[in-house]
DNA sequence: GAGGTGACTGCGA
DNA sequence: CTCGCAGCCACCT
């Protein structure tokens, strides 16, 4: 059992995931429930967070460090390998990351069904 | 086949 | 205000 993942990226799911995260604008972050919500999965923003698991095989490569839960918090950050890249290319991007945190993550906040406004 | 985990969120006390 | 619990769905053991 255990299909050891499916190919790379067939799922409409996960590549909308990709899709929207793709959209980000340089310089702003948005959170899992707020793709989750665009996508009509709202309660399941768990799977949205699984989706940028595999973000990182997917080409072209996701900004899922643009990326981060409801409070602006880098929650993903032990993903990318090292702890520190995430904040360090959020900083490359221009968003300052204080404590694992995004500064004003609100202000600098990309709501996709929002933006993009369907 | 069944149980547990997880890059989350929202609501209740 | 902060802390805790339940819901959600796919992947993994």
């Amino acid at each position: 059992m255990a299909k050891a993942i499916k190919n790379t990226n067939n799922d409409s799911f996960f590549d909308n995931v990709y899709q929207v995260v793709r959209l980000i604008p340089k310089g702003r972050v948005t959170s899992y429930g707020a793709i989750a919500r665009y996508l009509g999965t709202t309660g399941s923003s768990r799977m949205v967070g699984w989706a940028m698991n595999g973000s990182h095989r997917v080409k072209p490569k996701v900004p899922a460090q643009r990326v981060v839960n409801r409070v602006g918090l880098l929650t993903g950050k032990h993903h990318f390998g090292k702890p520190d890249m995430m904040q360090k290319i959020l900083e490359r991007e221009g968003i300052r990351v204080e404590n694992d945190k995004v500064a004003d993550f609100k202000s600098l906040f990309w709501d996709p069904s929002k933006e993009l406004e369907l």
